[in-house]
RNA sequence: GUGAUUGUAGCUCAGCUGGUUAGAGCGCUGGUUUGUGGCACCAGAGGUCGCCGGUUCGAAUCCGGUCUUUCACCCCA
């Protein structure tokens, strides 16, 4: 007999903590919906040409393949083994596991354009997979929950994100947090300014880094990605200043950015998509200006976002941005979307960790009926179906047994009333109903019962 | 992909420098209580010490490999 065992990174999920998901899933859910997103799912599986190339060369290593069927080495010749895994992958697998629900989506307007009507807003809860090493926060299976809104340039949308974010949050009770937001193009700015004009790119990864590695190490990353010491210079009042203050930081970046036309446009367009937030009735709580922030840089080319729950060190629970030309490498160009998603996974290890999920057990049924023998048995079937009719939880303990183990079965399971039925309620049409929480216990008829546990 | 780290009963973990029949707490089963759970007491079941190999008279303990866990880096939700 061999013990089972799941692969790495993955997890299964009992009663509690599907009731605690729910909790969190249906908490998004609700809120797109109440946005006017419209839910889409996509295949597990995608064929692997959609997928690679999309997310750098380090994404395409934590793709995972899935090996053709039936004989998988049939087109591989001796040549191609020995080319190596590069030369030999396409020949032996045509499907893969989706990487994220962008790409997928992406996939999916282009195929019904004709179809769509734009702009067009879903969302969508799935789960997606990565063959990362797992670690505090990472997992290989994970649940994303995306909304994406393609076809409008409308910093609206931006503005929306912010205040689903807020909502979202405040429901789930999570309440020190940040939204950190930044816009593409001012990144782009900052890379003209310094005279390093086009190396956003390297910049981004390495100015990303700042308030994990230091001042020092970023400067020294920055050479290593051949960075002039003059740009490093010009670097310095980023680093100096201290954005604490959004008005401040967009201040002191319109003198920075004086020069870059692409730079004051996205201060432009930040400013603006304040003043949606403004008269959408939105607050600026938790928003933070963060002209340093830069994510996903692969595609996005406006704003972008980046939640951070605070007290815990887990990443990013939530994050996202717009992109202008989503679906291009479908040939579908100029398609221009604005999108972000929450991690459920790591949303639920936040709370966890802060404490924030009620006590009591959702999903527990409230009413076990309880017996002593057939006869009790057959009398408790009888009430069973009027109990459930009634929208109340409930299950009859199956087999005859002591009482005493269908109590301990009860209080087990969390449910709070047991409904004892004996020779004394059978004859006097009653139920002896228990409440376990109190040990109080009292002889009610049918309609007694409905009325207290509904 | 790089560097660490973990693995002993269902769970959480003891087991010192290698030495008889590997322990505890919790949980589980039964009983004290044949119409009443939680509390208490009593009894019991349950372990190829992750796996493979090596060193040794002798390995849970030392060595190598492998898988797994956790963590950091890279990157990311």
């Amino acid at each position: 007999m061999q013990k089972p065992s799941l692969p790495k990174g993955t997890r299964d999920f009992g009663p509690i903590q599907m009731a605690r998901r729910n909790f969190i899933l249906d908490t998004i859910k609700e809120t797109f919906q109440i946005f006017g997103y419209q839910q889409l799912e996509t295949p597990a599986m995608e064929n692997l040409s959609t997928l690679t190339g999309k997310y750098g060369d380090e994404g395409d290593q934590l793709l995972f393949k899935i090996l053709n069927s039936g004989d998988f080495l049939k087109n591989v010749s001796e040549e191609d083994f020995k080319n190596g895994a590069a030369t030999t992958l396409p020949k032996v697998s045509e499907k893969g596991l989706r990487y994220d629900l962008t790409v997928p989506f992406a996939r999916y307007v282009v195929m019904n354009r004709h179809e769509l009507t734009f702009p067009f807003k879903r969302f969508q809860i799935q789960p997606v997979w990565r063959a990362d090493r797992p670690q505090k926060g990472r997992y290989r299976e994970f649940y994303q929950c995306d909304a994406d809104v393609v076809g409008t340039d409308s910093l609206l949308c931006e503005a929306e994100i912010i205040l689903m974010i807020h909502k979202v949050f405040s429901k789930l009770g999570i309440q020190d947090y940040s939204i950190k937001v930044n816009n593409r193009k001012i990144l782009t700015g900052i890379a003209e300014a310094i005279g390093e004009a086009g190396k956003e790119g390297p910049l981004c990864v390495a100015i990303d880094k700042l308030d994990k590695i230091g001042k020092e190490k970023v400067e020294e990353e920055l050479r290593q990605r051949g960075f002039g010491e003059e740009a490093i210079t010009k670097l310095q009042p980023l680093f100096d200043a201290n954005p604490e203050d959004f008005d401040a930081g967009l201040e002191f970046l319109k003198g920075f950015l004086a020069e870059s036309e692409t730079g004051k446009q996205g201060i432009a367009e930040l400013e603006e998509t304040l003043n949606i937030l403004a008269s959408l009735g939105g607050t600026r709580d938790h928003v933070a200006f963060d002209f340093l922030l830069a994510r996903g840089l692969s595609y996005y080319t406006g704003a972008i976002f980046e939640v951070k729950a605070h007290g815990v060190k887990i990443g990013s629970v939530s994050g996202g941005g717009r992109y202008d030309d989503l679906t291009g490498v479908f040939g579908m160009p100029g398609v221009s979307g604005v999108g972000f998603s929450f991690g459920v996974d790591r949303l639920y290890d936040v709370m966890e960790e802060l404490g924030l999920f009620p006590e009591d057990n959702l999903s527990a049924p409230v009413l076990l009926l309880a017996h002593f023998d057939q006869k009790g048995f057959d009398y408790a079937a009888s009430l069973l179906s009027q109990v459930r009719a009634k929208g109340i939880r409930a299950e009859l303990y199956p087999d005859l047994t002591k009482l005493k183990k269908q109590l301990d079965y009860a209080s087990k399971k969390g449910i709070p009333f047991v409904g004892i039925c004996g020779d004394k309620e059978i004859e006097s049409k009653t139920v002896a109903l228990k409440d376990l929480t109190t040990g109080e216990q009292s002889s009610v008829t049918l309609e007694e019962m409905l009325e207290k546990l509904y």
